[in-house]
DNA sequence: TTGTATGCGTTATCAT
DNA sequence: ATGATAACGCATACAA
C-alpha cells in the first residue's frame, strides 16, 4: 500500500495540500471545523508525514548522530541509555555507528553523516585517531558536535568528560597505600585523551611517593582483546615484583584476572588489581574488583544535552561549554591491604 | 558553508545539474572525460548527496531500525554488533530505537518509523507487548520486518531465534543431574516468547523426572532490576528446601548471586544456579557461572542477512524463512556436583 | 479561511 | 553526449 501523503489526504477531503499541511500543523488561520476534519482523517489512515520530504525543505532531519568504537562495552552502552533518552525527550531520533577503533571508519562515517543525514553528532573517537581534520566537513556543514568521554583536544567544542588525570592519580595511590610498591600501568592508547591523562595521574602519584616511572611497567593493550591476557602474563613474568595493576579500562581489568589465574597469581595476596569499569557486578567477581567508576549514563544524558542546546537554539557550541564529571572509588577486596 | 549539492557542481563545471548526476552515478550515457571532471570536483569539494533527497525520489532510505527493550545489555549489544556490521556491508544506516520494556513506546517508535524514516525493521519486543497490532502499519507501507530473540508468535514474517525450548530443557536437566531436587525458576514473563518457551523447557525436564511442577517455585522478576533481589530472597526463605536455581535471563542470575550472598547461602554448596548469559567473564564470577549462551553476535547478522534479502531482493520474508541457532552450555563451578 | 505556486536535492524521461 | 523538465512530500509566500 502506498504511504499517506498529505495529498491523499487533500484529495479525499476536497481539500488543497496547503490547507492540509497547515491545519496539521495548527496554524491559526485554519477553520476549527476544518482541522478536526483533517486530523480525524489522518489519524484514520495513520498519517504520519514524510520526515525526509520535510528536512529537504527545512533542514532539520530530527535525527542525530552516535559515532563510538564499540556498543558492546558497558560504558558505550549505558552512555548509548543516556542520550537515546535525552533524544526522545526532544522528539529526535538516533543513528548509530561503529568505528570498531578504526580511523578510516570514524572519518568515512562523519564524511557520510555531514552528507545532510544529521543535525548533530555526539562522538567518542577511536583508539588510535589522531589528527581531527576529517572533522572539518561537519565544520563547514555547521553540524554542531560534542565529544564525550574520548576527545580531540584541539578541537574548539564543547566536551563530556570525567576527572581522568585525579581518577589515574586516585586509582594509584590507592594502590600505593594498599601496600604495593611496583605497579603496572595497562592502558588502551597512549595517543588518547583519556589514555594520556590517566597515565599522567599515575606518573604523578608515583613520583609524590617517591617511585620511580619506568617505561617497561606501561603496557598498552592490543584491540584484538584475546591477545591481552598473554601480554599481560608475560609482563607479570619478566618483573615478577609486580605487585599492583592500574588498568585503565574494564577488558584490561578482566583480562588481568585471567592472567593471574593462568599464573597461579592470587588476588590481592600476590597482586592487587583495580580498574575503570561500569560493570554493575563488579562486587560478584572473584575476588571483587575495585573500581573506578565513571558515570556513564549521566555523560550520556549530559553530552546530549550539550547538543540539543546547540542545535535548537542555535548556539555555537565552545570548549567552555565543556562538562566535566567525577568518576568515584569503590574499594573491594582486590586490592585488600593484608 | 551551504552543503554542497548538484546544482553547485553543475554551476562550477559549466555542466547541467542531471549530467552532473549522471556523470556520479557513472552512467554510460555520459563521456568518460566529463565523469573525471565531475569526479574531481565533487572530491574536492566533499560532495556528499543529500540521501533524504534520494530517498524522496525513490522510496529507499538506506536506513533500517533497530527497536530493543535495552542497549545496557550484553545479549542486544553483542546483537547490535552484529547488525551493525551487516549493515555496513550493505551501505545502510542504522537507527536504534529503545522501548524500555514499554509497549506503548514500542508502539509510537512503529508508528513513526514507518513514516518513511526506514526500509525496514528488526525488532525484538518489550516484555509485556501482546497484541501485535501495532506492528499492521509495517506489513501496510510494505516495510519488512524480521523478529529476532523475542518474537510475535502469530505474525506471518521470518524471525531469528535459538532454541529456548530444548535451553529450558537442558538447564533444567543439568540442574537435576547435579543433584537438585527443587529447583526454582525465575522468569521476566509467561507471556513473552523465550519466556514461555523456557518455561516450558523447565515444565517439561521435572516432568520427565518425575518431579511435580509447582507454581510457587516460578517466580516473575520486576522490570526495575533492584527489586529482584529481595524477591529472590523471599522466595529463599519462604521454600529453604530450594536447591537449585535456573535464571532464565543474566539479570536474574546475578540477582539470585546476590540474594544467596545476603542469606548466606553457599553456590554451589547450598543452592546451585544456572542463568542464560551473554557475559564473558562468567568464568571470573565467585563461583564461576554456569551459563546457558545464546550466540547473539550470529543473531544479529542472521536477522539483518534475512532483512536485507527482503528490501534488496524484494522477497516477502516468510514464517518459513525463519531461522533457529543453537545456545550453548558452559558448565562452571556454580553448579558443580559435590 | 482556503487555494496556487514555488522550491528543497535528486533522478528518470524525454528532448536536442 | 548533454540539457531541460517533471516529480517525490512537504511547507511557505502570496493570491484570492
Amino acid at each position: 500500500m502506498p504511504p499517506v501523503s498529505l495529498k491523499v489526504l487533500a484529495r479525499e477531503l476536497n481539500l488543497s495540500v496547503s490547507a492540509v499541511s497547515r491545519a496539521l500543523n495548527d496554524r491559526s488561520d485554519i477553520a476549527q471545523h476544518t482541522k478536526d476534519r483533517v486530523r480525524a482523517l489522518a489519524s484514520k489512515l495513520n498519517y504520519e508525514p514524510n520526515p525526509y520530504a520535510s528536512s529537504l525543505r527545512g533542514t532539520k532531519t530530527k535525527t542525530i548522530g552516535i559515532i563510538i568504537p564499540a556498543v558492546h562495552n558497558h560504558f558505550f552502552s549505558l552512555a548509548i541509555n543516556g542520550i537515546e533518552e535525552v533524544a526522545r525527550e526532544n522528539d529526535f531520533h538516533v543513528l548509530i555507528s561503529l568505528t570498531h577503533e578504526e580511523p578510516e571508519q570514524e572519518a568515512s562515517i562523519i564524511q557520510v553523516l555531514a552528507g545532510g543525514r544529521v543535525d548533530g553528532v555526539l562522538l567518542s573517537t577511536a583508539r588510535n585517531s589522531q589528527a581531527s581534520t576529517h572533522l572539518n566537513v561537519l565544520r563547514d556543514r555547521g553540524i554542531p558536535v560534542v565529544f564525550f568521554d574520548r576527545v580531540y583536544e584541539d578541537l574548539p567544542t564543547a566536551t563530556v568528560t570525567t576527572d581522568d588525570y585525579a581518577s589515574g592519580y586516585q586509582a594509584t595511590r590507592h594502590l600505593l597505600e594498599a601496600g604495593c610498591r611496583t605497579v603496572a600501568h595497562l592502558t588502551i592508547s597512549d595517543t588518547l585523551s583519556i589514555g594520556k591523562r590517566r597515565l599522567q595521574g599515575y606518573v604523578a602519584a608515583l613520583q609524590d611517593w617517591g617511585l620511580a616511572y619506568e617505561e617497561e611497567l606501561v603496557l598498552q593493550g592490543h584491540a584484538n582483546e584475546a591477545l591481552n591476557t598473554p601480554l599481560i602474563e608475560a609482563l607479570l613474568r619478566k618483573r615478577p615484583e609486580i605487585d599492583g595493576i592500574f588498568a585503565s579500562v574494564e577488558m584490561l581489568a578482566m583480562s588481568s584476572y585471567e592472567a593471574c589465574r593462568n599464573l597461579g597469581l592470587s588476588i590481592p595476596e600476590d597482586v592487587k588489581v583495580i580498574g575503570f569499569s561500569n560493570l554493575e557486578i563488579a562486587s560478584l567477581l572473584n575476588p571483587p574488583l575495585t573500581t573506578i567508576t565513571q558515570p556513564a549514563y549521566a555523560i550520556g544524558r549530559e553530552a546530549a544535552r550539550l547538543l540539543f542546546r546547540a542545535i535548537q537554539e542555535n548556539v555555537h557550541l565552545l570548549p567552555a561549554d565543556s562538562v566535566e564529571l567525577k568518576s568515584e572509588l569503590s574499594s573491594r577486596r582486590s586490592t585488600a591491604r593484608l
